[in-house]
DNA sequence: CGGTACATGTACCGTGTGGTACATGCAGCC
DNA sequence: GGCTGCATGTACCACACGGTACATGTACCG
């Protein structure tokens, strides 16, 4: 902080906020694939082609830098979540089963992995990760609440609804990280969605 | 390995093995306050009362401590839920509500957070912490399915309400852990009884 | 051309790490 | 007593880390 200055953290549009994000964007692709927690700013900066230097140039220290990749890929998620609402006209059931197909895509493995690697490290108090914890499931509730109430549901138990469904789904989530076996936690889906949407 | 000679891991039941044991449970104890995740021998060693030299003369190897350290974490997981089969005559219903009630016992809560800590990393890629994914999902199974079978569920469908219900546990857990509301968790998991065992 | 501001790189520093070498204590056994 | 074997401690090593100091480019502006 005495002689260079190091431009740090600025806001955002600077003539160099867009290399920043570049940055921040390379880095969630490699988080991603390589996890949160043996990151190191050596091996980050190896990966995505620059020095170390230039991420705490840029970053001002490694745990800003993480708090900007763990925002960044929750922001991909939630982008994932407002593509699926976008989908009017079809059956509630059939709504709940193509979110389900999304989010089991083998495609998006990394991104599941990664959220619950965050989630688990931000439970055990990792720093840059705990401020996630407020809106990792208020965010979902919201909308989930909102489809079960245009689905006429009453909305004393359509916030229980909702909050169970996004349980399921992470759980099972989780079932399917772990085990591999697609086909038995569908399985397991679908008897979710028979007790839930009573069978049909 | 040349000269000292360490006598290093040994199966079990040597006049050590008892400190070996004793030292893994103080390990397990200190992991479940403060995470897996930034364990130094350094650090554990000071927790528990020894040198980081003696981990290292009785585990061979940071890795293999934590090993040992995530298997016993395991165990005890695994002794809450014999624990809970062993209560006959209550009816499936309150049964689970008891089992609920037991794994969202504050008193247990570090222990859910080592859990769904190690989970991560495991589905990130740790070593150490990989092995528990094979059994992670399968040893609660099988007690719940037989729990559902001899309630007359017919095997097929036993299988996928059992892995379901687990699911929903674990799903509901990391919401309370995340949200730490347990009276709306509480209100979405009695949903999920309604549907499950039917009304009543 | 000169100069100012920024992007980037190289070299370095202090620290904490896992692991090792070696010394010391302490028990049992001849 | 003296020896052998194990438990524990102290001192150390090499290494990787995050972070800093400083130099070098490189563009734009006068």
């Amino acid at each position: 902080m005495t002689s260079t200055g190091d431009s740090g953290s600025e806001g955002a549009g600077g003539k160099d906020g867009d290399r920043r994000a570049q940055l921040v964007d390379a880095a969630v692709d490699h988080v991603a694939a390589h996890g949160i927690g043996d990151l190191s700013l050596r091996g980050l900066g190896a990966a995505i082609g620059v020095s170390h230097r230039m991420l705490i140039h840029y970053f001002g220290s490694k745990e800003q830098l993480l708090v900007e990749i763990v925002r960044a890929s929750e922001q991909r998620q939630r982008d994932l979540l407002s593509r699926l609402r976008a989908e009017p006209g079809v059956s509630p059931v059939d709504a709940a089963r193509l979110l389900w197909r999304q989010l089991t895509d083998p495609q998006l493995a990394n991104q599941e992995r990664l959220f619950f690697e965050i989630y688990g490290q931000a439970l055990r108090g990792r720093p840059e990760a705990v401020p996630v914890l407020d809106n990792l499931v208020s965010d979902w509730l919201e909308p989930l609440v909102a489809a079960e109430v245009t689905a006429g549901t009453d909305p004393a138990t359509a916030h229980n609804r909702a909050r169970l469904g996004l349980a399921t789904v992470r759980g099972l989530l989780l079932d399917l990280l772990a085990t591999g076996d697609r086909e038995g936690v569908d399985a397991a889906m679908e008897e979710f969605f028979r007790l839930y949407y009573g069978p049909g």
